[in-house]
DNA sequence: GTCAAGATTTTTGTATACAAGAAATTCCAT
DNA sequence: ATGGAATTTCTTGTATACAAAAATCTTGAC
């Protein structure tokens, strides 16, 4: 595969973007990066410019690169347009979804059942993943998968703190188990609005991002 | 702005790819562009990263960087995203798009008109252009309209070809009438699929792309 | 003490040098 | 002449060197 440091560089970063080992603002120094990670500075600069361009880090001319995390705003808008993707994904995969991953869906609805009751967060957190990644694939149009995936990425950490919500996660099956109905019949618009909704952030999911963001700010 | 020689050249290189300056598989030479624009390889090499990461490109680790156009089923499933995305746009913009740019939108389309009875194809690109980045505006998501406008980008070299069909640009000014008139009364359902079928290639948009493309080839 | 202009240091951006892996070529055995 | 191994050449990836711009510090006038 990449035998390339600057990828090994940049997947690091990238997460540690995600975990949070960075602040909105920080400058990203070349030079102590590469003292870090023990190489030259070439390396480093590309793994940043690969950070630049994916959206993680801005780029000032002659002054370096900085860490952009996104403010509520930006969030929200990463959110919602989350959910309208997901939204078309259901609405084409309705009409394209295929008998096996339907049974696959329903093994990951059974399994994220499963971990719900054992209290396993993290088991949860995998197989709604899953779930996800398969409507993605059955919406029969790998462009738009890929799309998916990576919004679905990018989100990933921000997605995390939503889970906190008393009750969220059985909810969330309920969900799971309408969207998959409607994605059985074929219905179209029924499994696009099921999926919009249940992506969307709004009411108390709303008020619950906004203070998880406070309290990660601290 | 951007001073750094990198980005000319990447924005260089990106408009030779759109302008079909290079064909898909054709290697980018570091040594040879190096020459070419009079730099060393360092910022021809930042240039590439970024054709890598937008996709125009693909780096194979120890054999360089390649062009790669997208191949007839790529592009259908571009072109599908572009109009599932355009109809998410259309939707949201029908809840929120402002009076001001309904009268821009019907601006926009009595130029279009007037461009298509002058026979003004450059024109009618032109305000057409315009006619959709006001609806990506309208959807009130920044983000979102990011995106719209990347794919938009990205298809550009490819909607030209779409226009040589007979009467396609009258056909294309009623739908942008019919777009209008739903967004207007604020009908979102009606706004989103008039922007799926106006964008969408289906029928004998496809056949015409198909054999475009194989023109295009020779 | 404050402010500003000049000098100094840092840091980015680019050029060049070097190392290592891949491709091309040569040369030999059959 | 052909196939394949060894060598050479070429290219990418990384390190280092240098130039120019920005940031910081110093110094001096008020």
């Amino acid at each position: 595969m990449s035998q390339r440091r600057a990828d090994i560089i940049a997947d690091a970063l990238e997460e540690l973007v995600f975990t949070g080992g960075f602040n909105d603002g920080d400058r990203l120094d070349e030079i102590r990066l590469a003292r870090q990670f023990d190489v030259s500075r070439t390396p480093i600069r590309e793994a940043l410019q690969r950070l630049v361009a994916s959206g993680l880090a801005e780029q000032i001319p002659r002054r370096g690169v900085f860490i952009r995390q996104p403010g509520p705003v930006e969030l929200m808008e990463m959110f919602e347009t989350m959910a309208e993707i997901e939204g078309v994904c259901g609405r084409l995969a309705a009409q394209r979804i295929s008998e096996t991953a339907l049974q696959d869906l329903d093994a990951a609805n059974a399994r994220c059942t499963a971990a719900v009751e054992a209290g396993d967060t993290d088991g949860y957190y995998r197989e709604n993943e899953q779930f996800h990644h398969v409507i993605y694939h059955q919406a029969g149009n790998g462009f738009l998968e890929q799309e998916a995936l990576r919004l679905h990425r990018r989100l990933k950490p921000f997605r995390r703190l939503q889970l906190r919500l008393r009750g969220r996660m059985q909810q969330s099956m309920a969900e799971h188990e309408a969207i998959v109905a409607a994605l059985r019949a074929g219905e179209a618009e029924r499994a696009a609005e099921a999926l919009r909704g249940h992506v969307a952030i709004q009411g108390e999911k709303f008020h619950l991002l906004m203070s998880s963001l406070r309290d990660a700010a601290e």
